[in-house]
DNA sequence: GGGTGTTATGTTTACGTAAACATCTGGTGG
DNA sequence: CCACCAGATGTTTACGTAAACATAACACCC
């Protein structure tokens, strides 16, 4: 059925006349010209085809298809990316995997670019000092990267004094704006307030914070919420209690929580510290949530196995990471003109409700049943 | 001090002057000629320079050098690749990034990929199916890479007819070999063995197995070592139990073993499943680990702080992942001439001891103090 | 029946880099 | 003093693709 009159003459070496030194990379593959040979059209009409533009007949089409097929024709990325200026690839930068919430962004990030045609380069970067930021962002530079999102902390950006190349567009994630870069985060604040809230709302007095590394907006910012929540509603914030997103550091933590005899509920900063509050509360003998309430942040797939299940704030990620990718390719798009300024954009958390939250003990408040 | 005379005429645009149909992209990056015109030397000068080529004067080198910071200049790595024939970047290909094993070999593996001078180029593949795979791999076909880590079960791979383009190199990480490609993996059954062994030693009568999917090599390896193990001892192997590597799957199995009788320790094939086990046993009021003991597999991070602390088998996914880049590398390097053959490098593991085991309850041994 | 489109295809050229080859300089030795 | 060499630098060319510009073939209309 085929209309190519196929095992012809021509293997796939482009030019093999030509007696070049060439390096002995012996897997030649065939290239544009090796498949116009074949199909016995110019290479300008395999372009066409390869790129599905019309102005070819169908019947010239199939030929070309089938010649491709035969030589295993595959475009070369490198020739195409140099003549069209652009690399359909969008690097990331992020310090570490570490955490579920890079993780999961990083992982939507990833099928959002597929899904529009964009590859996903990874540039972890190791140890957040400031010259290792730099590293990466020179490397970047030379990378075949159109745009670049960054899941970090971006003060350690501003303290790199290294420019971007120009034309890449940023977008950062999971971080605080400066006013350079369009940002895409969970309502920190949005979710914090939730929990806490729900916390008054089962009657507790106050509800003590448990927060996460000083250098983490993130962190920073669920502090601050959790602070105003509480401010607004008259309660006052008791001290607060920091950890560094561990699980230990959350267990050393609530070693000294379970010793305040009027903490009755505690907002984590995320699910991992949570995890080791509930381990040291249990030690110590101080039931959740009957005596002590305890509430996460993230939602980790495991939050609901914990002792009990945990009740926590749920991030959408893959939501993170789709608008992160929507947003640097909005500003390839518009690219100089008039430049949509770098706002953020937030992405609504939900608290799930599960076993670790229930009214104070009974001397503060029998009211619920 | 500079010996640049700039401010000079030169604006980083190339060929100005021709009245070309530019596309707009505003932001053009300087090339090799507008350094060499502005330095005042040819562009292979600068090609030299930028390569660190012998044979270039000092004077002449410095001279490049300013001219390529007064422009910003970055060399254009489509064309380096175009030229060279190769991108400096390995693929990797994934199912998800959902489970603790492949994010930490993704981390070793770009980190170790920078480190060799790789980026890292991430292709997930969302829903397992064939046709997604097929799909990932003719993407990868067209895509910059010179050669691809695969962290998945490769009989997926086997079933999916697409061939990689010639000249791209394959490991495998985490699965079964297929005698077509390397693999590297953690030593499972050694690991395994040690688990059972320690279970056994405490004086348990056997083990019980809380295995992952049907579809997974590395718990068919686990499951097959566990088997091996128990026989090697003498010990009758009791039914196998499923779950998914989900806590929550975990926990529901968990409730049904919790009613055997004589379960007195439980090999999980991960830790989150040995989570959602330990869930399961605490609710039925099955003390871990007095009346239960429970071991895990991967250590992860959150595993200390279990209740209690989850004793478990540690994989070193960072010697993994660092193994598969050394791999994929030695590979391209060897290219055609003589190829080693495919062979399986294993990863040795360890255990972790910690508090979820225990010789068990008195009427079968009184032994240990 | 000769303009005038319109459509299918071929030819030229440029993208930025770097290998291969050419040239040019200054020095060395017979 | 010139042939010769080595090192520094310049020139040409090719990598594979695709835009821009030909060209060729054919249909259509007055």
């Amino acid at each position: 059925m085929d209309t190519t009159d196929s095992e012809s003459a021509s293997t796939p070496q482009t030019r093999a006349g030509a007696g070049t030194t060439r390096a002995d990379r012996r897997v030649q593959r065939a290239s544009m010209a090796d498949v116009a040979r074949l199909a016995g059209v110019s290479s300008q009409t395999v372009s066409r085809v390869s790129n599905g533009y019309s102005g070819v007949t169908e019947e010239t089409r199939q030929q070309v298809l089938a010649a491709m097929k035969e030589l295993g024709y595959r475009p070369n990325s490198a020739a195409r990316a140099l003549k069209r200026g652009e690399f359909r690839t969008i690097g990331v930068i992020t310090f570490s995997l570490a955490t579920t919430g890079n993780v999961r962004t990083l992982e939507a990030i990833a099928t959002s670019a597929a899904h529009e045609g964009y590859a996903v380069t990874l540039l972890p970067v190791a140890v957040p000092t400031q010259d290792e930021v730099r590293g990466a962002f020179s490397r970047l530079g030379e990378l075949a990267v159109d745009a670049v999102i960054v899941i970090m902390e971006v003060h350690l950006l501003d303290a790199a004094t290294v420019s971007l190349p120009p034309g890449v567009q940023v977008v950062v994630a999971d971080s605080d704006a400066g006013d350079r870069y369009s940002v895409v985060d969970t309502d920190q604040a949005g979710g914090t307030r939730a929990a806490v809230r729900h916390l008054l709302d089962l009657g507790h007095r106050t509800v003590w914070h448990l927060a996460g590394p000083q250098e983490s907006f993130a962190a920073q910012r669920r502090a601050d919420a959790w602070r105003v929540t509480l401010t607004d509603a008259g309660c006052a914030p008791p001290p607060l209690v920091r950890g560094d997103w561990s699980a230990e550091s959350g267990y050393q933590a609530g070693l000294r929580l379970a010793d305040e005899a009027d903490c009755s509920a505690v907002f984590a900063a995320n699910d991992q510290m949570a995890l080791g509050l509930l381990r040291a509360l249990h030690e110590r003998g101080r039931r959740v949530p009957e005596d002590v309430s305890v509430i996460g942040f993230d939602d980790i797939p495991e939050a609901g196995s914990f002792l009990p299940p945990l009740t926590t704030v749920h991030q959408d990620f893959a939501e993170v990471g789709r608008r992160c990718v929507e947003g640097v390719l909005r500003q390839m798009r518009e690219d100089g003109e008039e430049m949509t300024e770098p706002g953020t954009t937030l992405v609504p958390t939900r608290l799930v409700m599960r076993g670790s939250t229930a009214s104070p003990p009974s001397p503060s408040s029998p009211s619920s049943l």
